[in-house]
DNA sequence: AACATTTGTTTCGTAATGCGGAACAACACT
DNA sequence: AGTGTTGTTCCGCATTACGAAACAAATGTT
């Protein structure tokens, strides 16, 4: 028995074409598409048909391979402009980057990862080369873990379950691990990332919110190795979660927030 | 007669509702969104049904009201991450932004406008605030005229005749004028914008890509105006131009410059 | 508090529309 | 020329989206 949504499941399809764009990391050829979706030939041409026509992908015309369309990119980047959290943060971010020599990261969560929306200031680190729109699992990253420490214990066990990538010797994929890690951020107010994602590099995060136990959204702050110490650590997670405050306050103690409209 | 085309009418009028969300500065409340698209309620609620499925949009709890969501940017962001362009410019404007104080930006054409794909740097200039996905019309961009220099008689007349805002009193809206400008372009291999669209600031532009009349990108620099002068403007127009050939090599000389894939 | 009004959601019979097998076309690569 | 690969079009069938109207819920007004 069918449970029947009263979405519609022709377009439901076609996004996933979407979706599979999305997630491939090149550009796919027709059949590639067609197969990966494990759809008869003839629908697939007719939905690509339709994503060209809304402008939503465009096929190189040699390679005759489809790829997202720069247009894709304005419409999901409305999200950024309807955004209080976008807005909210981007001047305290400016200012921790002004004051810290480092990457300045914020993040969102985005079903089970953590989604990287904007970005000031360059560490040299890799991690922030596609810096809008870069999805990282929570596990192995500082935001992550905040938005972690903000979940239900059943969340962070779903979610910890599937995370068994390492990214180096350090990620944390023990989910008694990550619990105590868990409890340790909810006291300290901060999360740290010591090469648990990239080598030579550490960072410290802190959550954006109007209540204090489930973040909005996460300021980062990556640093390389080379300048993590105690000491270090103590004034910078307090820049960062000074950053963090102030962006909670802009955020507005109520619901809103206003979004930004059109600038300037 | 109706001209028959094969994509999928009903999915068109789905993507219909992102592209209006897109463009609306603010979030729409239910009501709003059908009156826009001229559709009956009933309809306009199972679009909207379809899209909060596929994770498009989303609806703020208390007010009901529909915006995009930030799985959208991550779906839109896909083409960062295919974007030859993006990758090659990457380490060409940073270099850039280290030489000179300012914003430097990369704009790729999104149907008649400037679509600013990623930012470096910050001058203070409001221009640079929501910097990724910010959309302007050609004739008031540096990097716009960059892309009208390189379009046919017929584009340059249609795309002026629907450009009359003037954002300020230099705002470049007659046609002649323009035509002057671009030959002046073409002539310099750089574009200039002294605040045209935002009083303050002056910016130099320079194209990007494989041959030299069609280019597939811009970059281009914002400065305050206090620092304008013949002399800078010959030192500066240098180092755009410069980075601008060093990000048309790395996208190199045939139609490949491979896409980027994950990272790191 | 009762009524009026705007806003959001569900139902259901009808007909339009998306479906996909198969045939066709356009290339590569032997 | 031959053979495989990949992209595009046809067309009859049944599934699916359509939208008026009825219903429900929240907000505003007297």
């Amino acid at each position: 028995m069918k449970k029947a949504s009263t979405a519609m499941s022709s377009t439901l399809r076609c996004l996933k074409v979407l979706e599979l764009l999305a997630e491939e990391p090149f550009e796919l050829s027709f059949t590639d598409l067609a197969a990966k979706l494990e759809i008869p030939k003839a629908s697939a041409h007719r939905l690509c048909t339709t994503l060209i026509e809304a402008n939503l992908i465009v096929q190189e015309p040699v390679t005759r391979r489809y790829m997202l369309s720069s247009h894709a990119l304005w419409v999901g980047s409305g999200y950024l402009r309807h955004s209080p959290i976008y807005r909210a943060a981007f001047f305290p971010m400016q200012e921790l980057a002004r004051q810290v020599p480092g990457t300045v990261q914020l993040g969102v969560l985005d079903q089970d990862y953590v989604l990287f929306i904007h970005s000031v200031g360059y560490s040299g680190a890799p991690h922030a080369f596609a810096d809008v729109g870069l999805r990282r699992p929570l596990n192995a990253t500082a935001s992550g873990k905040i938005f972690l420490a903000g979940m239900s214990q059943e969340d962070v066990e779903r979610i910890m379950a599937k995370s068994a990538e390492k990214y180096t010797s350090s990620t944390i994929t023990s989910i008694v691990k990550m619990k105590q890690e868990i409890t340790q951020v909810r006291k300290m107010r901060y999360a740290r990332n010591v090469e648990e994602l990239l080598p030579g590099y550490w960072v410290l995060a802190a959550g954006v919110g109007r209540q204090e136990n489930s973040p909005a959204a996460a300021i980062s702050l990556t640093l390389p190795l080379g300048e993590f110490s105690p000491e270090n650590e103590i004034t910078i997670s307090a820049l960062v979660t000074d950053a963090a405050r102030k962006a909670s306050l802009q955020l507005g103690p109520n619901g809103a927030g206003r979004s930004m409209g059109t600038w300037p």
